[in-house]
Formats: C-alpha cells, structure tokens, sequence
DNA sequence: AACATGCGTTCCAATTCACTGAACGAGAGT
DNA sequence: ACTCTCGTTCAGTGAATTGGAACGCATGTT
C-alpha cells in the first residue's frame, strides 16, 4: 500500500497535479492556473494543450476545464466491480424507501469512495458525490470497511491516513476508532453521529462475501431532526441490514 | 477542434496510452502490457509504480488495473454539466414507462458520451456503458446532436473522425448523413435502425436551449422485435419528445 | 533437489525531451 | 493610439525518460 515508486515518472505526476487543480479551480486559463501551481505559464500551457489533444481536457475560448474522457475510465473502473451491478438496484430500493440518501463506497488505496448514490424524495444534499473520496474513519461506510479488513491493513491506513478531524465528534484517536469497530463487529452497523458534517447522521453495514472478506458498504443518510430515537437506533440500521443481506445473497450466487 | 499541440508533452501522451491500454486488456502485469504496446517493460514499470503511487492504478499481487481515481474526475466532469442534474431524473422516468434503455448523451471533441443510463425492466444489455464513446453519426442520440450543430461543426467532426461503418446500415456518405440531418430537423427527433449495432432500433431527440444551442439528447432503445410500426413510428418518438420538452423547460428556468 | 523459465523489479549510462524565461501577437479596456 | 493582460511560440540547456542488462523470486519441470 502506497509504495514509493523506485524510478517514478515526474511527468506523470505532474499531469494530474495539473489535472486535479484544474478541478479545484473549477474551469480557468492558463495563467490563473499557473499562478496556482507556481509553475511557469509555458509548462502549463504544454501539458493543457497536449491533455486537449488528447482529449482529456477541454478548451472553450481561453478557459480550460476537466474531460468527460475521465469518466470512460472512471466508469470503467466502477463497472469492472462485481458488487457494482448487483448492490446499485438495492441501494435505489433503500432510497425509494426511506426516503433518504443512500450510498455505496468501496475502498481503495486506504481511501472510500462513493461509487453509487441514489437520492430519495427527502435527500438532503451534501457535498458528496460519486468518485468522491474520503477518509474511512469519519463515516459510517467507513467504519464498516474498516470493521473487516484484517487488522494489519487498518494500522497501515491509519499510519498512511492519520485521523484528521473532520467536526467535533469525528474519532481521533486509535484507541475510540478500535472501540468504534468493535461495537461496529458487534451490532453489525455502523453509525455517524455528525462525525463528518455537522448536522448528518448515517447508518451503515458492510457487505461481506461468505468467506468474511468485505467488499464495500451500504449507508443511509439523513438530517439530525429526522435521525433519531427508535428510528435511528433501530428503524433504520434493520432497513439498512436488510438491504446488505440481500445484496450478499445475490453476491453468492453470482 | 482537435489542434495540434505545437509542444506536445510526451510523456502525459505515453501516460495515457498505458492507462488505455490497461482497460483495453482488462488487468495485466507488467510484461503482457509491454509486450502489447512494444516498450520495454521497465519503462512500462516505471508508469505503473507512478500511476499506482499517485492512486490512478490499482496493484493487486503482480497485476495492475484502472483504479477508480479516475471516477473522481470523470464524475466530477459530469457534475459540472447544468444538463446531468435537470435530465437524470426525466431519463430514469422514460425508462420506467417505456420499460426500455433509456440513455443520455453529450458531444464533446466530436465524440458522442453517454453520460446517464437507466435500465426499464425490460431493458437490453448493450455494450455501452456511462462514459463509452462513439461515432456521433452511428447512433440516434448523435444524430439528434448533429443536426443541430453550426454546420461548420459538423464539417470539422466528419473531416476528423471519417463516417466509419458500424454495421450495414450505418449512415457512411456525406449525402446520406446530410439527409438524414435534415429529416431529424423536419420530425424533431432521430433513429436507429441497426446503425450502431444489429437488432437494436433507437429513437432519439435533441435537447436544445431557447436560443438554439444544443445541450445533449435522450434516447430510448430496444429490441427489433418490440420496436415496430405505430410504436416504433409514433408512440416511442413522442413519448422520447414528452421527455425532453420537460427537461429543456427545466433548462430554461435554472 | 537441482535446474529452467518467466515474471517483476532494479540499475545506470545515453540521449531524448521537459523546462523555462523571453519575446510575440491578439484582444480588451482606457 | 496606447497599455495591460493573456495565451502562445521558441530554442538552449540540463534534468528526466529511456531501455538493455542483470538480479531476485516465484513456479514448474526434469
């Protein structure tokens, strides 16, 4: 996990570097870009003009933004996981269902990533979105990964990670986190108590194959005003539970 | 349109090629990718273990695949479009109603992207998937785009990207593409009748703003057999209008 | 058990290619 | 007409990619 490479390719770090602020900033010109980068504007100009041939960037008058091409990859990737297929028509259903938003993360290189949302009539909207990225410790779909992935992966993530502190009440230290995932292990759900955003709650559950390994997890979210009580506690971790088993089930025979 | 860089980066055009060629052969090790793309394999090596370290590849034991990084800018890229958000919901409906496949694409650098899908119950398995590229005059939805490009547009895409024959059907002269265009302006929305691919008839229509600008198109597609006479001919491209006149409303007020 | 094969990886020398600051041209604003 | 800003071009220089050869480690074979 995260090697460092021996001979590693400059320039091809440089270009997602580029790539990715391009994505911070939204769309912007070369110089705007550069000033960001603190990089000279004709080595800027260089790789946007050969990301553009290339098809991945795209160019409107004099402002540069991120390809769509991305998403051939990235949809790809996502397509390329079996669970992908099969938890997506459940996720939709726990949805419709609560009325909520429901999500689907995988993890990778010791991050989540949302791979699925589906939004129910009452979702509320949040910051995000598929391919998003996100620390495991400080989301419920998180914590339910981290729940069963062996013990030596858990301390290279966290050691690779740290436990930045996203609110008030997001686990900081490892000795919460490993009380967090034995109660995790216990109950079979996760929650989020505002760990990440203020003022959402979640509950998840790992989807695991019969053999124990995890393949992802399963969440609902919701504001704290809806989140609560017998709801919360009981309600909402059994829909979510349900919904995972039947994902399992369809995972085994598949 | 597809300029030439005058100082092209090389090596972001040989990062590319790798990442390509990873999701063409599927996940491969190190040797089969070189020999695939005659490079030497520590030059392959060497864009492996950087793209593994920037977390744009995936490494499990001795094989590299496409890592789903690369969703992060592909869905963002999609997000950024005002049409994705205003669209999706209107599609998964004609899925819904129509019980077919039912699809959403944009045009960029001349390419033809799905960028939403949504499965009806009856729905025929494609070999597109969200982010698949194509030939903007092989199939409905990019017929709809087409005609209702500047014609410039349409001159510089052709030039570029040929007329290449998908099937027997395929549009493959300038003549037969300029009547086709003219028709889809006549009736307001386009087909497919085994272009792309044989056994599957499509009807598409243009999403266009009040001012003329075309957006993207919605499709629904389906099996021969079920797509026939008045259904074909009247109901679908009806049903496919209802959908986009909804969705250039919402255009219009957001 | 010794050997052969194929793989991913490392290393370093050769030379290609990325880097960059300065200059140019186009366009907008004064 | 002038100025300012931005994107683009250019060419010399030196850093970085390149790639053949060698290494270590499996796996499978004799």
């Amino acid at each position: 996990m995260a090697n460092r490479a021996k001979n590693p390719v400059k320039t091809t770090t440089t270009t997602f570097t580029i790539v990715e602020a391009l994505k911070e900033l939204g769309s912007c010109g070369v110089t705007e870009l550069a000033n960001h980068l603190k990089l000279p504007k004709s080595t800027v100009h260089n790789y946007l003009s050969t990301l553009e041939q290339e098809e991945y960037v795209k160019k409107e008058g004099n402002t540069y933004s991120v390809g769509i091409r991305f998403l051939e990859l990235g949809a790809y990737a996502r397509d390329c996981m079996q669970i992908y297929d099969i938890a997506k028509p459940e996720v939709d259903r726990l949805a419709d269902e609560t009325r909520e938003l429901a999500n689907l993360m995988i993890e990778e290189h010791g991050h989540g990533v949302y791979i699925h949302q589906a939004k129910g009539e009452q979702a509320v909207q949040v910051d995000s979105y598929v391919g998003t990225r996100v620390d495991l410790h400080a989301t419920a779909l998180g914590k339910s990964i981290l729940a069963h992935l062996p013990e030596d992966r858990v301390d290279t993530i966290v050691d690779n990670h740290g436990l930045p502190q996203r609110t008030k009440r997001t686990v900081s230290t490892r000795e919460e986190l490993e009380e967090e995932l034995e109660l995790v292990r216990e109950r079979g759900y996760a929650t989020d108590d505002e760990e990440r955003l203020k003022g959402l709650r979640c509950v998840a559950a790992p989807i695991q194959t019969s053999d124990g390994r995890v393949l992802g997890a399963v969440s609902a979210s919701g504001p704290v005003n809806r989140m609560q009580e017998e709801y919360f506690e009981d309600e909402l971790p059994n829909r979510v539970l349900e919904t995972v088993n039947v994902i399992e089930l369809n995972v085994t025979y598949s």
